[in-house]
RNA sequence: CGGGGAGUAGCUCAGUCCGGCAGAGCACUGGCUUUGGGAGCCAGGGGCCGCGGGUUCAAAUCCCGCCUCCCCGACCA
């Protein structure tokens, strides 16, 4: 990356630098197939990671991982009409296979309701059945018009859980319980603030009842969808012909939800976090929350700090912090620090003669805190505990840090079109706004300024004093967050 | 699909206007010296100049056709 380019909310040179970081970190390169991406080690391991804690929370929530099959037969896809609208014009087909055309062309799945529900209608029978609670971690396709590395991909990695319940309030308790799983990711993980809440009916998932998504200002202040869950309500049941009997002996179909994040998240993560240096990443995300980068001038030198890099390595290992010892030779250890900054490691631990003299390490942060000096000598003993501590500080410090800012780059209570219209082509971030319910004042709104409704807030993010007025100068009906948006 | 730009070494590009030996920096390989914030010297490897045709003694360069990629919009997690 250039040195002393600015990291500004001008999306123009913002895209640039993004597009740096993402290969120059080693989190992607390019895929020879159209819009696909390649997914380095480096990057792949926050994936992993990701994974990981999403996977126990949906565990924890009573769920369960299965697979379904990768291939949708198309005439599955039309049954769905709004679903099928939605996602026919964005899919891949497979029209011939083993050296002959298909009876039937396939269908790579866009999303895998098409092919999940008529296997679940075979599975449920009874009350006793329900609720299934489902996830597939797997890979879906969606043939846009415009990709960007991690944040919109023609292939990409995702989790989708997919449950179906005896009554409708049980399916919308499980719709927000899933929201909610994914906001407390982001924040507690990803150190990411979101903002929940529902989205219009132009934005909603095709063929859901509801949509709920998790919202997140990136650091040029377009907005991103980082998760949704879907309130599908009996709507893929009657579809795919989903019903149970109940106690009674009645049958009734299944009431569904649906709900997913992608590998979208890293890029949220680089986005969120970045800065002029490279990647940050919070601590319980990153591959690597410590690396120590040995320097010595002679092999006697060579000999007693790698001894006490060993001696770091396995105490830190102790502690329960994911460790490196960059061992790299003829290598300036200058280059070593560029190199982890970029890649966004919380914490470098310097390791030379005078600090193995001296029985220290020489710990430097990521991130300097306001104030506080840049490099901190620690004594080598107990430096497992102290650095577990600090990579947990830091951790917190990373939301607080990036909650700021997007306070910083919200405004509520805009109710003059004008002076909406100017905060968009400029500062951008989230506006507070009143809405009037109706679908061509939101169309007109996103055709002049190319902001949209990222999402009607739930009440913990509402304002105070909400506008009483829409943007047309109608009564405001619902307080919503509009925003520039990936 | 509209508007703009670019295809030359692994990467970033110069050379194209005005035709004349295929270039630079970085990266890579080997050697020596270095190592507390992007190391130095020496030696070396690496090319279908996007593809096809034409003009010419001679084409990366001029002409015609085609292809691909990137950026900005419309579509979207």
């Amino acid at each position: 990356m250039a040195k002393g380019r600015e990291l500004t909310p001008q999306s123009q040179d913002f895209s640039a630098w993004y597009n740096e970081i993402v290969q120059q970190a080693e989190l992607a390169s390019q895929s020879p197939v159209r819009g696909c991406m390649v997914i380095r080690p480096y990057g792949y391991r926050i994936w992993e990671l990701m994974q990981g804690a999403l996977d126990g929370m949906f565990k924890a929530t009573g769920h369960q991982n299965a697979y379904f099959p990768l291939f949708l037969p198309k005439s599955a896809l039309d049954r769905e009409a709004q679903h099928f609208e939605g996602f026919a014009p964005e899919t891949a087909i497979v029209t011939h296979a083993g050296g002959v055309e298909l009876e039937e062309p396939l269908v790579v799945r866009p999303t895998s309701e098409a092919i999940i529900w008529p296997i679940l209608s075979d599975w449920i029978q009874s009350y006793r059945d329900l609720p299934v609670l489902l996830n597939q971690w797997a890979n879906v396709v969606r043939w846009e018009m415009r990709t960007r590395p991690f944040l919109r991909t023609t292939e990409f990695l995702w989790q989708e859980g997919h449950t179906a319940h005896a009554s409708e309030e049980e399916a919308e308790e499980e719709t927000r319980r899933m929201l909610g799983v994914y906001r407390t990711f982001m924040e507690d993980w990803m150190a990411m603030p979101v903002i929940t809440g529902l989205k219009t009916d132009s934005e909603r998932f095709a063929g859901a009842l509801r949509t709920y998504a998790c919202e997140a200002l990136m650091k040029d202040n377009k907005g991103l969808q980082a998760g949704t869950s879907h309130n599908l309500g009996q709507n893929f049941a009657r579809a795919f012909d989903v019903r149970y009997q109940t106690e009674d002996g009645e049958h009734e179909f299944v009431w569904s939800t649906s709900w997913g994040v992608s590998t979208r998240l890293i890029g949220a993560l680089i986005m969120a976090h970045g800065d002029d240096a490279g990647l940050i990443l919070p601590p319980k995300l990153a591959p690597y929350e410590v690396v120590v980068v040995p320097i010595w001038r002679d092999d006697e030198q060579r000999e007693q700090v790698f001894e006490a890099g060993e001696r770091v390595r396995i105490e830190l290992e102790k502690a329960g912090v994911r460790v490196h010892v960059d061992a790299r030779e003829g290598m300036n250890p200058g280059v070593k620090y560029y190199d982890w900054e970029r890649r966004g490691v919380p914490l470098r631990l310097e390791v030379g003669p005078r600090d193995v003299q001296a029985e220290s390490v020489m710990a430097v942060r990521r991130v300097t805190p306001e104030g506080a000096d840049r490099k901190l000598p620690l004594p080598m003993e107990g430096v497992g505990r102290v650095l577990r501590d600090m990579l947990d500080a830091i951790q917190e410090e990373t939301l607080a840090a990036a909650l700021a800012r997007r306070e910083s780059a919200t405004v509520r209570g805009l109710e003059d079109y004008s002076e909406f219209q100017r905060l968009m082509e400029t500062d951008g971030g989230f506006a507070f706004t009143g809405w009037c319910g109706d679908g061509e004042c939101e169309q007109q709104v996103k055709d002049d300024t190319r902001s949209t409704i990222r999402v009607i807030p739930d009440e913990e993010f509402r304002s105070p004093n909400a506008p009483v007025r829409c943007l047309c100068g109608e009564p405001s009906v619902y307080e919503v967050v509009r925003a520039r948006a990936y």
